[in-house]
DNA sequence: GTCTATACGCCGATAGAC
DNA sequence: GTCTATCGGCGTATAGAC
């Protein structure tokens, strides 16, 4: 009879991105990991080959996430027949989930993350359900340069937002809303041209 | 007679911010830092107070280093006279800025950075050089809001391809030019309105 | 005032017993 | 699979030499 497990990979994730989220990506040990699921800091290490391997699951946990969020911010059909709203409100929810993950967020952007063909996959399926609606909206050609357009801004505006780089006062709300709406109506001008 | 230093506070900031660069925020220790200007691990300890606040010295020097790339992109009355071409030169810019400093700029946007009243003055400053573009581009009491569309695109199209999240293939320097273009032309059409 | 030698405590990680 | 024991390296504090 083997020897029971007290834990499971997923609990340790699970913990582990509490942490991150309550103590920051260097903010916690691999024995505060261990104490929140019950066992000793050295039984994590057979079931990960080291920290940087355990942050990378968690990584993909989040950008699964972040999947699901914008999965059921527009539904398919609706992303088709009206794109412009589709677009907006995935990108109100991709704001959101950045907001409510902010530690999670930033590691899932952190350049030091192992290149992993599975990583690669998981990452590049997240923001899949946002092509719908750039396809309606500028034709299936164009979609990926339209996806260059909004992405960029939607990362840079929560990611300068969560390291308090708007400093000058005025509404960050209002700021995001008529960033999303000149893009989203700049990206309307491409229907017409070539 | 005191005794002769053997360093100074910019040469330590130099050195680090060249380990930075090609180590690592976190694969150098201060013995490294020390060894590269001739002292003693304890000795740097004696001129900052901490490894956090040596990090926001280098931080706030690679500020002044982007300000004075901005600065020299696009000179005054070119940006007032052609305000697209000269902002549209100081994203360049600032695209390069980026991609020759990749771990310093990851730590320009680093939520973890201490939150002094100096460290705020020098990040505001840093992006002042752009101003005189965005007003002559939309008026002055619409600069702030369109800096506000084009920078979050910036930082965020440059963090996203330090971070390898460009995966689907195709031009990245095209699908920039691409994206400057549609949002500052979308900046354009504010003019008329309101 | 500036640096050095020394030391402490915590961390990630490994080895081997149960 | 988990444990205890342990290692080497790190950031950092302190005391004192020049």
């Amino acid at each position: 009879m083997p020897a029971r497990p007290k834990t499971s990979d997923d609990a340790i994730i699970e913990a582990t991105r509490g942490l991150l989220e309550s103590k920051g990506r260097d903010g916690f040990s691999m024995a505060e990991i261990a104490e929140a699921v019950g066992v000793r800091a050295p039984s994590l290490f057979s079931r990960f080959a080291n920290r940087a391997e355990l942050l990378d699951r968690v990584e993909l946990a989040l950008w699964a996430a972040l999947a699901a969020e914008l999965e059921a911010a527009a539904g398919v059909s609706r992303l088709q027949r009206k794109p412009l709203e589709g677009l907006a409100a995935q990108g109100r929810a991709y704001r959101r989930f950045a907001k409510a993950n902010p530690n999670g967020y930033a590691l899932m952007f952190d350049p030091r993350a192992s290149q992993t063909a599975e990583g690669a996959a998981v990452r590049g399926a997240a923001l899949a359900p946002t092509l719908p609606g750039f396809v309606a909206l500028v034709g299936e050609d164009r979609a990926l340069a339209a996806a260059r357009v909004l992405t960029p801004f939607l990362h840079g505006f929560v990611s300068m937002e969560l390291s308090q780089a708007f400093r000058l006062g005025g509404g960050i709300d209002e700021a995001f809303e008529t960033g999303l709406e000149t893009i989203l109506s700049g990206l309307l001008t491409w229907r017409g041209s070539q």
